[in-house]
DNA sequence: AATGGTGCCAACCGCGCTATG
DNA sequence: ACATAGCGCGGTTGGCACCAT
């Protein structure tokens, strides 16, 4: 069974985005806040895919974007971030403030994977190069499925956390995406797919989703 | 000055997941 | 339980800018 197209691509706009464009995208989020995407366009008086539209917004529009050279710390923190997360590049994006996804990605592509590889590192595998063939089934073990809770000790994530801090041990996972003081009062007994971030994450084995809900609503 | 090569980044594409009827 | 719609994500591509020759 064939997916229907987002949008009827003969009467879209494709290819960069125009100011006249930027301008009326900008001025009808102002007006009417994100979501709704498929409706937006035309709502808008935009000829293009909605899927064009939030990945414009998201990617350059957003007032919070901070535009701008990657620091030597977001650097260290993305490589970071990524030995453990992969290319979860919107995990990673939610660790730097008013950084995007495609932007972190583009940067991981041209910039940290030749640094990485001056310093004789796989960027894949985050091991000296020499060892990468042998790391492989080490670094997949770094994962935060079901799988690898039960393969740990501690239900709560702890052990897997553990170590994990042990080759990044000044990384602080108990970062969150949105908004942190909430967080605070939650992240007491917090699993390591928590502690990432990821409440409402099918792979939670402590079950504060609820809670995080009701605190943010 | 012209040309070709390379790097970078914005944007697109296709797929998976989730919500909804 | 199933089908469909919509959103979000990661991979890929197109085109522009810059540099070397």
């Amino acid at each position: 069974m064939g997916r229907s197209p987002c949008c009827e691509k003969a009467h879209t706009n494709k290819g960069a985005w125009t100011k006249e464009e930027d301008d009326r995208l900008i001025s009808y989020i102002r007006a009417h806040g994100e979501g709704c995407w498929r409706s937006l366009p035309k709502a808008a008086g935009l000829l293009r895919c909605g899927k064009s539209c939030r990945l414009r917004w998201i990617n350059y529009l957003r007032p919070d974007l901070k535009r701008g050279n990657f620091t030597e710390e977001e650097d260290e923190l993305i490589i970071k971030l990524h030995s453990l997360l992969g290319n979860k590049w919107s995990l990673i994006a939610g660790r730097l403030p008013g950084r995007t996804d495609n932007e972190i990605k583009n940067y991981w592509n041209t910039h940290i994977r030749r640094k990485l590889l001056n310093r004789g590192i796989d960027p894949a595998t985050h091991r000296p190069l020499n060892e990468a063939a042998t790391a492989a089934t080490v670094t997949t073990n770094i994962s935060f499925g079901k799988q690898e809770q039960q393969e740990t000790s501690s239900s709560n994530g702890s052990v897997v956390k553990g170590s994990i801090l042990e080759r990044c041990p000044d990384l602080n996972l108990e970062l969150t995406i949105s908004p942190p003081r909430q967080q605070q009062q939650t992240q007491k007994n917090l699993c390591f797919v928590c502690s990432l971030g990821l409440h409402n994450s099918k792979d939670c084995s402590c079950n504060v989703s609820n809670a995080v809900t009701v605190n943010n609503t």
